[in-house]
DNA sequence: TTAAAGTCTATAGTAACTATAGAGTCAATA
DNA sequence: TATTGACTCTATAGTTACTATAGACTTTAA
């Protein structure tokens, strides 16, 4: 059994992520010692490294919480998990092209200011107006 | 002058929203009603036409905070201006490397498993388990 | 005059942590 | 054995940009 010191080096949690995994009920210590510190084992371990990787996924502590229970309901069906990673994936789709369009928005924008001109003259500024007084 | 229900309809922003921006200090109603209502003109419309544009390119308060000081100071340099821009799409593209690597993850995750078995086939959890024996 | 709609302040909630305070525990050294 | 330092405990507040509520007050129109 080792403490949630170790536990956080092992796994590479900070210990506060850890006991907030507890509190958000994605992780728990069985055990706890005398002096009432969290106690835990192999299989713990494995469960934060799986959680781990679940958010180096994006995926939110509620769907890891929900895939942590399907995990160990034999009899549910693979498709709630299917259904889950394909929403996730049109999430992060979308996102994407969010994220794209503003990144072509902004480069726009610099292209309008390279000078060392004092804010009076600076392009961008003006920009960021001309677009104010369109949409008003 | 307007009351606050008005700017938020000329705007598109919430009646909250505006107020949530004065309490971050990017727009004051400089006059109150007889009975404390803000009241605001056509100043101060421009200015959160200016803030809401900004924010769709994802600059956060802070940075639209220092943009609208650097606005009314007319003897300080587009080269600040410039240089937040830059760093913002800095970290818009990092952030877009990072989701097209994701979904490039989460779409391997999802030709793991297809098929309607139970749980304890399927591919998507034991892939998402391999990864942590593998890691541990 | 009264009712509905609008506004006020203050507070709590959202997501997933991070950081702190103040107290208690554990292991090793003097 | 006492004590020091490192570790852990709980509880609470802060982060970002809002959103949502409660309870009270103001304005407007019928």
């Amino acid at each position: 059994m080792i403490k949630i010191g170790e536990l956080a080096k092992i796994s590479g949690c900070s210990v506060q992520t850890i006991r907030h995994y507890e509190k958000e009920q994605l992780l728990s210590a069985k055990l706890r010692s005398d002096g009432n510190f969290r106690l835990y084992d192999h299989a713990d371990i494995e469960r934060l490294l799986f959680i781990k990787h679940c958010r180096s996924l994006d995926l939110s502590l509620a769907e890891i919480r929900q895939l942590l229970t399907l995990h160990h309901s034999p009899m549910s069906q693979c498709d709630d998990v299917n259904q889950m990673i394909e929403q996730h994936i049109e999430q992060v789709e979308r996102r994407i092209a969010e994220l794209t369009l503003l990144n072509k928005q902004l480069k726009a924008l610099r292209r309008s200011c390279t000078s060392k001109r004092t804010v009076e003259h600076c392009g961008i500024l003006k920009q960021l107006n001309k677009a104010v007084s369109q949409s008003n």
